[in-house]
RNA sequence: AGCCUCGUAGUAUAAUGGAUAGUACAUGAGUUUCCGAAACUCCAAAUCCAAGUUCGAUUCUUGGCGAGGCUACCA
């Protein structure tokens, strides 16, 4: 059992005992004591005091002897300070701590293993993923990884938005504009190749619209009578119709788009168990509405299009068929995710989306749990802010984007002039110089990215946000490096006799135990940030025991055990921490 | 108009209602005869405003002000 367990329930059970109160353990708020105070763990005294009728300090002071006296060789002193409990735990604990920590499980499996379903990335075909996807991506595979490490089965999955006026345009802007050049034929890679032809449907759009506009029409008008406008439109109903000379266009672009997309992807490390297309599933759905029908959870206005009342939820009315007969997308995502779940009979759900959708996943879960889809409980959506720039929001349509593809050659890139600055690998081969320069290039990215609150939007400044020092992915793996070249030093543990621990020692102790509860909160919130920030906590920890005690040179044998112990902890935990934000660390850097 | 987020030093961020609001970057001052200086140490600097609940509020409630998003028979 942890430490932080057993003291809140010790504290119940004394609790009971001293005044035969009953306050559950979770009641109890145990703290780490601030540095500040003598002691490593806090009871937080003023939630039970007011229901004693006793004042802090009497009830610190019986409580306090009475948790000694429970846990004998766990706790040796306590002090109160204004309805505080400190608690100063055994060096013993500590020694056999660090002693008996296993490196290959530092998280204890879950208890009750579920099969979850992370989809992430949905890029759309039109044009190259960008900084926004990145963050997407890398989020994803962040949080499959801490479910995976928690000991749950997760199944990968992206949905590609394949179809769509959008990549008419992109389809009109090539016949008009390529005279029949491919990615192959002009040197780029197929994404960026058909992303510049969206970017061409723009500019003409955009040039024909004001032609207009000059010529009178109002600027509404205009944009609905631009004919490569209407051009896109009548593409869009010839795909609909199954044309074949459309398809093989689509198709075609398509194919480029995914080589790109795959060469991406496997830079990045995204991978997936199963890509659904949404050529495929935009039809989905349509028996859901019979059944919702039937079921009184939809009905149908005199038009005959059939909807959801959503008001007594707090929400509103919403569409889900057309009285034309087609579906929205809404319909689609119900359909898609009924299909997933027969596929892979997931427990779970985790949908990494944007914020913007933040209503329409409110919406889905609601409708799936009330046509009581199996598994409608677990649907989740991972959302997340978008990625600004300093002069405002992206926008793909106006080139105002940041490139993943430039952004990851460009951190590589950075990260070659540092190593090569400070030469410390000139042992490396060139292949391991590669693998290097993109350990640590996109190390930087995915910690700068993972770092902050999903929930919360980031300004990204391509010239100052990314930083090799302090909060950053490199500190982490330079820290790691450094552990590990110290060790093939010192040599491994031997064994552990000594009976003391130093301040820092300790600290350092406490703060690794505290790993797998942070693996649980993050995987509680979805939120990939509080690894990053305990990964940067313990680094900035170890570096500062390092700076202040000696681990070769320590002053007896005994105590060179504890530390290379220590290191070795640290190393491992570490290397996890990472490992669950998708960012490998280097033995040497 | 309604609904949802968010507002913390120059900048970027942290804090299940708990102690003197933590951290990084940038600025300033230091630390290499000793295990890796991509490191360490020290200085300075912040909770948008106003009420309320509480022993205690960055956190909860209400009202302002400000930013963004959603309220599509687009996806």
């Amino acid at each position: 059992m942890n430490l932080i367990t057993n003291l809140k329930q010790t504290t119940a059970a004394s609790l009971l005992h001293l005044y035969q109160v009953t306050i559950s353990p979770e009641q109890v708020l145990v703290n780490a004591t601030k540095p500040e105070f003598e002691g490593d763990y806090t009871v937080v005294l003023f939630a039970f005091v007011k229901q004693l009728g006793k004042s802090p300090d009497v009830v610190g002071n019986e409580l306090g002897a009475a948790m000694q006296k429970a846990l004998p060789t766990i706790i040796t002193h306590y002090n109160i300070v204004k309805g505080f409990l400190n608690f100063t735990i055994s060096n013993d604990y500590w020694l056999a701590y660090i002693k008996n920590a296993d490196t290959k499980s530092l998280v204890p499996p879950t208890t009750t293993p579920q099969k979850i379903m992370v989809e992430y990335s949905s890029p759309n075909t039109n044009k190259p993923l960008h900084l926004g996807h990145l963050r997407n991506n890398f989020l994803g595979l962040s949080i499959a990884e801490i479910l995976k490490v928690q000991g749950h089965e997760v199944v990968k999955t992206c949905i590609v938005n394949d179809r769509g006026i959008h990549i008419c345009k992109s389809m009109i802007a090539w016949q008009l504009f390529a005279n029949g050049a491919t990615p192959s034929s002009t040197n780029k890679k197929g994404d960026h190749f058909v992303g510049d032809y969206y970017v061409k449907y723009n500019d003409a759009f955009k040039a024909e619209v004001a032609g207009l506009v000059a010529g009178g029409m109002t600027q509404e008008l205009a944009e609905k009578e631009a004919s490569i406008f209407k051009a896109a439109q009548e593409m869009l109903l010839k795909w609909e119709q199954g044309d074949a000379a459309t398809l093989d266009l689509w198709k075609r672009m398509n194919s480029w788009v995914y080589e790109g997309f795959e060469v991406t992807y496997k830079k990045i490390g995204s991978d997936f168990v199963k890509t659904y297309y949404e050529s495929n599933t935009y039809l989905l759905g349509k028996e859901l509405v019979e059944q919702g029908l039937s079921k009184k959870v939809f009905y149908q206005k005199e038009d005959s299009s059939v909807w959801i009342d959503l008001t007594g939820d707090g929400l509103d009315e919403k569409i889900v068929r057309r009285k034309d007969g087609t579906s929205v997308y809404i319909t689609q995502d119900i359909g898609l995710a009924q299909l997933k779940q027969k596929e892979f009979n997931n427990d779970v759900s985790i949908y990494v989306v944007g914020d913007e959708q933040n209503y329409h996943f409110k919406v889905l879960k609601l409708i799936c749990q009330k046509l009581s889809l199996p598994a409608a409980d677990g649907i989740h959506h991972l959302s997340y802010g978008m990625v600004e720039l300093p002069t405002g929001k992206m926008k793909s349509r106006e080139g105002t984007v940041v490139d993943a593809d430039d952004l990851v050659d460009a951190m590589i890139a950075i990260s070659k002039e540092k190593t090569e600055a400070l030469g410390k690998v000139s042992d490396f081969t060139s292949d391991q110089l590669t693998a290097l320069y993109n350990t640590i290039g996109l190390g930087a990215l995915k910690f700068f990215l993972l770092r902050v609150d999903p929930k919360k939007k980031m300004i990204f400044n391509p010239e100052e946000s990314i930083d090799f020092h302090g909060f950053t992915g490199p500190f982490i793996q330079y820290t790691h490096a450094r552990i590990k070249s110290i060790l093939r030093k010192t040599g491994v543990t031997v064994s552990i006799t000594n009976n003391e621990l130093l301040p820092l020692e300790k600290q350092l102790a406490i703060e690794l135990s505290t790993f797998p509860a942070i693996i649980n909160e993050a995987a509680e919130n979805l939120d990939p940030s509080k690894v990053a920030i305990y990964a940067f906590n313990l680094a900035k920890l170890f570096n500062t025991f390092y700076a202040e005690l000696s681990i070769a040179n320590a002053e007896s044998e005994t105590k060179k055990q504890v530390r290379i112990q220590l290191g070795i902890l640290t190393a491992a935990t570490l290397q996890n921490a990472m490992r669950v934000l998708g960012i490998e660390v280097p033995e040497q850097m």
